[in-house]
DNA sequence: TTAATATGTGTTATTCTGACGCAATGTAAT
DNA sequence: ATTACATTGCGTCAGAATAACACATATTAA
């Protein structure tokens, strides 16, 4: 890729580029997908650059796609990012020596790149972080533990969160992030981690199911511990539709 | 402005533009401020391009700022938009040479232009479109009435409107869309109009002085048919406090 | 057998919402 | 002047939604 951008600057939009926040759920934790490149200290979010014949949400798809091997999963464009500074010394002599870019090819990287920022809702299962198939480092992190990022990363990242957050509020969430039957005790647990703070659960099952979107399963779950908790899932016609329309209408 | 960049292209970051929804109350009717270019039939919405040293929030608010005169104003990036074909043929041969534009300048024009979406909410009495100025006519548009507009600019309006929409629900609005003093019925025309849809005058009345961002003025409208309404403004503290929290938790 | 933990279901008081009634104020028509 | 009409201000009430909490059940660990 890398390479390809270096020989072929044409073939893409320049000055732009795409930042990844892949949350994926696990053991109760809320997980983002982190890379770390070859040569660099710092993790960063999977990203990268935009075909000039390529529509951006389709560009944002095939760094998904690239970076989980899914496709057709739930993907949203919600930011652009573009401080002067967000880039600088990003891609410095050094760097650019360690990375065997010549310098007059260097000039592509360094003007300053404006990122549009989509985060994706993936199941932490379906995805193996593959780091041989890339040559970088993937790996997923807790949200909670997530290290120094370069450049404004973790900006983008907080940004996600927070319109995940407002998100949650307007739509339901889980269907891409659980797999395909779930307990409600698990859907909670999503909920109170994305929020960061603690449900009732008594009123949470009676406002999630509410919403109709839950199908429960004549079936339990197996091998836990303490009682046995129901198995759900999506009832996805119902679903779309009220992502649809939206959850709460307000006014 | 146009010159600048066929002159010195390089002064702007390539492929990226930036245009404004500018929503305005007046008469009972959101409008949209609009722009008509010399030798272009069709409306569009105000834009421009980014300084390649200037962050494009500061890029927006100098295009607001140069369109409106007005500072400091509501001003939310809502959406980037970047399909492949959206500037096809929007500076085609015929339209350079109308422009004065030679043809290998023309070429910066004709690569495809990935735009920054942004919507302002200004007071409709502060703003005199001045066509004079800037050698475009500029005008309020009733937003039930806009024409056909370039590009995707129709696309670009209808999206800001639906994340205004959206946006009522999780904060206050009408700070910057109102005069300093105005009566209830005129902030829920406000919302009706936004939202498209009728709302009870009690129920309404209710819940947005429940919310605590209004102060009851000791004045009636005056010169009005019918009884005299009472005067309100907002609370600037407690309405940036809202601003920031949000209105419904939801979770 | 008992303690501890987690799930499933139900209750109650309070608040919020939607639908509507009615009096007060001011304009316009007769 | 009197009446009809439109608009505002304030209030009511039933039903829905919400928050806080009680209790029974299932399962494991001591």
């Amino acid at each position: 890729m890398l390479q390809d951008i270096i020989e072929n600057n044409k073939k893409y939009q320049p000055g732009l580029s795409i930042d990844c926040v892949i949350f994926g759920f696990h053991d109760n934790q809320l997980k983002v997908l982190l890379i770390k490149v070859k040569h660099s200290k710092k993790w960063s979010l999977p990203g990268g650059f935009i075909p000039v014949d390529q529509d951006i949400d389709t560009a944002a798809a095939t760094i998904l796609n690239h970076r989980t091997g899914v496709e057709g999963i739930f993907l949203r464009q919600f930011a652009t990012f573009g401080k002067t500074k967000r880039n600088e010394n990003h891609f410095d002599k050094e760097t650019l020596e360690k990375l065997n870019i010549p310098e007059e090819k260097g000039t592509w990287f360094n003007q300053r790149f404006v990122t549009i920022g989509y985060y994706a809702l993936v199941d932490f299962l379906q995805i193996v972080p593959d780091s041989a198939n890339t040559h970088d480092i993937v790996e997923w992190i807790d949200h909670k533990e997530v290290p120094e990022l370069i450049l404004d990363h973790k900006e983008i990242l907080e940004k996600a969160l927070d319109c995940l957050r407002t998100e949650l509020n307007l739509m339901p969430v889980g269907y891409t992030l659980l797999p395909e039957k779930f307990t409600i005790p698990e859907l909670q647990k999503l909920y109170e981690t994305i929020l960061d703070k603690k449900l009732d659960r008594r009123n949470f099952l009676r406002k999630i199911t509410n919403i109709g979107i839950l199908k429960k399963l004549d079936e339990k779950k197996n091998n836990v511990a303490h009682k046995a908790p129901n198995l759900y899932s999506f009832d996805k016609d119902k679903y779309e539709e009220v992502l649809k329309n939206g959850l709460n209408q307000g006014w």
